[in-house]
DNA sequence: TTTTGAGTTGTTCGA
DNA sequence: GTCGAACAACTCAAA
């Protein structure tokens, strides 16, 4: 029986449990879906990469029909169309595709199709894990030890496939114009990412093989490579966190010095599993504060600022670094995000959404459950958040994380000049240096936008409105 | 049901 | 320079 297996997140053929089925059964006919109707397109950014990750999905299926509108609608006429007896996904979890899912299975069954859906995704389905008193977890710790205890199925080989991809009734990639317009902003991205289910593997086996072993404490340096670079990746599906679970276990087993790296790197796939488990059960995650007491906060509403931030012209090297590492490769180092993202909260006082737009936009990786909690972390009001009255000292950050600067000169060579001693902190060097690494503040780099200690007091302040708003 | 221990990633201050 | 305490209670998870 032939048998529509609609593509998502999931844009690879290894591990692929609804393809596997699909294919078990007979002829498969690929689709690909841009869905109109999800409240969260995809971002630039994220449009780049989706053009190339289906062009080599594509390739490596052999076929793929493109069709963009309604999926609630699409679906169910494809289905028709190819006569198609059954539709096969794998799941999602956010909320839109998840009530979208829900009504298209019903009305496949109303249409006498069979539709199934498959765990692919995550290690383990958001409703399999809960507390002892049968709730979600609210926090990471207890969480992911209730996952670790948890058998993770082995990954699935890529099927055997017979292909049927009917002429004529599927779109041009081309015609989505999924690649920026604009000359520019994309140019460099090849250089720093191969999208697509080879592109994803050679990356895991790269880093395993290379940048493992001291991921634990090396992985807060944004100068050195020891970060596996895979979320976009699996963000897009190239690759499964089964998959990554898998190979990560056989390197660690194969040399056991490389244990504890193991462990720290399975821990940040565990962060992702913990966001998606918070989405899928607060679904407003990414529109409103977790706490509600945060309703009170001061936000204050500063376009100027906003702006610098996001041009990386905050007058702070570390974190306008990061901006501009942003813009350039589609990414930023994990240290340097929660930096950034702490600057615009608590110096700035911006409200942590117009850090999640302009990150959902620019980040290659965006993916929204990841995205949202990582914002409510930094802000103090998501689950299991950092306390509001921890604000990252981007000089201090700077110093401890990148203590030669060579992140901060790849990412502002307008301050390459400068001694070490004064890179993360420019406005503190006396004249003559600045004269001498040819620095002049307010023209050639920025001024910084806020004072460090002013700014630090001023959010604290702002908190109290929260603190009040807990008490009453 | 009550109690208890614990909780990703920091900064500042003062001894 | 180094170290511990304060920051601020609060919520969660499990015994």
């Amino acid at each position: 029986m032939t048998t529509l297996v609609w593509f998502r997140n999931d844009l690879r053929i290894s591990d692929h449990p609804a393809l596997a089925e699909a294919a078990r059964r007979g002829p498969v006919v690929p689709v690909f879906v841009l869905d109109d109707k999800d409240p969260w397109p995809p971002g630039g950014a994220s449009k780049w990469w989706l053009h190339h990750s289906l062009t080599a999905l594509k390739a490596g299926l052999g076929g793929l029909i493109l069709r963009r509108g309604d999926a609630r609608e699409i679906i169910i006429e494809l289905a028709e169309e190819t006569k198609a007896g059954a539709v096969y996904w794998n799941r999602a979890y956010e909320p839109h595709s998840v009530a979208r899912d829900t009504a298209i299975k019903a009305a496949l069954g109303e249409a006498g199709m069979q539709a199934r859906s498959f765990k692919a995704n995550v290690l383990h389905e958001p409703w399999e894990l809960e507390t002892g008193a049968g709730g979600p977890f609210k926090v990471y710790t207890p969480f992911w030890r209730a996952a670790k205890t948890r058998a993770v199925e082995p990954p699935l080989s890529a099927p055997e496939l017979q292909m049927t991809v009917p002429a004529g009734i599927g779109d041009n990639l081309e015609d989505w114009a999924l690649l920026p317009s604009g000359p520019g902003w994309a140019a460099g991205w090849r250089e720093h990412w191969t999208p697509g289910e080879a592109g994803a593997q050679a990356r895991l086996a790269a880093f395993l093989q290379e940048d493992l072993k001291g991921y634990g404490t090396l992985r807060d340096r944004p100068d050195l490579p020891n970060v596996s670079r895979l979320s976009p990746h699996l963000h897009f599906g190239e690759i499964s966190p089964r998959q990554i679970w898998a190979q990560t276990r056989f390197a660690a087993d194969q040399d056991a010095s490389l244990e504890k790296d193991a462990q720290k790197f399975l821990g940040e796939v565990g962060w992702r599993e913990f966001s998606t488990h918070l989405l899928f059960h607060f679904p407003t995650l990414p529109d409103q504060n977790w706490r509600p007491t945060f309703d009170a906060f001061p936000w204050r509403d500063n376009p100027a600022a906003l702006a610098a931030w996001q041009k990386g012209r905050t007058g702070y090297p570390m974190v306008d670094a990061g901006l501009r590492e942003l813009w350039h490769t589609g990414s930023m180092h994990n240290r340097v995000r929660m930096v950034a993202a702490s600057f615009l909260i608590k110096h700035l006082r911006l409200h942590w959404k117009h850090g999640e737009m302009w990150f959902w936009d620019t980040l290659l990786d965006a993916d929204l459950a990841n995205n949202a909690a990582g914002w409510q972390w930094v802000a103090g009001s998501g689950a299991d958040a950092a306390p509001y009255f921890r604000i990252f000292n981007p000089v201090t950050q700077g110093r401890k994380f990148d203590p030669e600067g060579a992140y901060v000169r790849r990412w502002c060579p307008e301050l390459t000049s400068l001694p070490t001693e004064f890179i993360h902190a420019p406005f503190d060097a006396p004249a003559e240096v600045l004269a001498a690494a040819g620095v002049v503040l307010g023209e050639t780099y920025p001024e910084p936008l806020v004072e460090h200690g002013a700014a630090r007091a001023a959010a604290l302040k702002g908190y109290e409105a929260v603190k009040a708003s807990a008490a009453g």
